[in-house]
DNA sequence: TTATCCTATTTGTCTGACAAATATAAAATA
DNA sequence: TATTTTATATTTGTCAGACAAATAGGATAA
């Protein structure tokens, strides 16, 4: 049923901190709190919880962070609007997550990536247009028909905006390192993988994915996109890659 | 160029424990640490930085969240492989997020849902089909041809767990909260959508696309899942939306 | 050699203190 | 009286010190 049951499996003993953490988010959630709301201030709120001020602070620390709640010298804390993302892009350190979720993610911006098809589609404009073709035209091919890393980075977060999806924009910005650190690190497998798509002209170019948008052929674009990323799945298939350090 | 810098115009000023976070993180990467591996204790960190105990805590007590650090009492502190949506999981709360975050996180899990529509077709084998065949046979209807929370939940669950990608998983979990919230909110909007559809017999079924896996119709299978989103692309590209209170 | 106990160390928590900032009240001025 | 300035009180940010709980590692006993 619950197949991610087993994700809340901490080892590590429940601390004071944890709780505070969880009943403040559950007050927010039973007093229907929303931006702007201002809370209790420090001392009173552990008082109510019976715990001393530092711990208290610890748990707000932690919702600080995302910009769950603000607070202004002497004039009390309010709740703000959290940034959704702004916890994953604290922890995506590519030397420190483990390969299984580096893959994990990449697939992950893969399929966002595909999934926009529509959005973008539907979003699409003339001046929409007028910029990707700007920045098709100014790309730069470097080695076997690879483009260079800021001439990918323009095209598809062009296509990103397109969508006016902040929350996939801002995603964008966040996997990117994942990206490049692993197209570095397994050069050894996408090297030969893109000679090939070179030598047998399978390339799907920005020039032809920006073409097939002209024409207005979704479907075409759609399926355009997923030959593009090709290489991308057929590396992510085979999840028994060495280290990269052959 | 960089389109979304103005992310960080973080109003409050910066404390002392932003710094100490960010320099930790810092430490981290410049000493290529990776989990398991030990980092000094809490009074030569604070030495090392300058700071009080209770400031480097309070940065800690963050990092502690996603699980990035694990102490265990006089045994030190060790990195560990960070929770990379459980930051996200804390501020998904509907009641707080405004609309236009909600819609966009709405239009983020449509956009996933139809991108990992290659990774199903790819990973998928005989027994993901007797399974969702299983789930299909036992889902309810309730109203108007739309499927029972719990019988739209399994089947895409279960899709999202052939994907293989934990953290595409996951993030079904995270996201979860919104899809029902919305739909709720907005259901002025959305029952008579879902009266059309019915009306015109335009709708597609979890039955009609797992028929289409079956019959290894992978181009039939994306454009279904398209369709069956149907509604909420065309609720998000009505951006003026009332507050669902008439 | 093995099992048990002791001690020192480290984290978790509490309390009290003070500086900095500022909302509010009080006082001074036009 | 209305407005500006000043003073006070309050609240957050930070520090320092204390102690309990847990336990690693050594000392001691079997």
């Amino acid at each position: 049923m619950a197949a991610l049951s087993n994700l809340k499996i901490t080892n590590h003993q429940i601390t004071l901190v944890d709780q505070v953490e969880e009943k403040l988010l559950d007050y927010f959630r039973v007093m229907k709190l929303k931006p702007g709301d201002s809370i209790p201030k420090e001392q009173e709120l552990a008082d109510a919880l019976g715990v001393g001020r530092s711990v208290l602070r610890e748990a707000l620390s932690r919702l600080r962070m995302f910009g769950l709640v603000e607070t202004r010298t002497r004039r009390g804390m309010i709740l703000t609007e959290p940034s959704i993302l702004g916890g994953m892009k604290r922890v995506i350190l590519p030397r420190i997550l483990g390969d299984e979720a580096l893959f994990d993610l990449l697939g992950f911006r893969v399929a966002l990536e595909i999934g926009i098809c529509e959005l973008v589609y539907n979003n699409l404009n003339d001046k929409h247009l007028e910029d990707l073709e700007n920045i098709v035209n100014r790309g730069v091919v470097f080695n076997y028909g690879e483009y260079t890393p800021v001439s990918e980075y323009e095209f598809h977060t062009k296509l990103y905006e397109i969508t006016g999806n902040k929350t996939i924009m801002e995603f964008q910005e966040v996997i990117r390192p994942v990206s490049v650190f692993l197209k570095e690190k397994f050069k050894a497998y996408f090297l030969p993988v893109n000679m090939e798509i070179e030598k047998t002209g399978k390339r799907v170019t920005h020039m032809d994915l920006l073409d097939l948008l002209k024409k207005k052929d979704k479907k075409g674009f759609s399926q355009a996109m997923v030959k593009h990323f090709a290489p991308y799945y057929s590396f992510l298939r085979k999840k028994n890659h060495s280290n990269g350090n052959n």
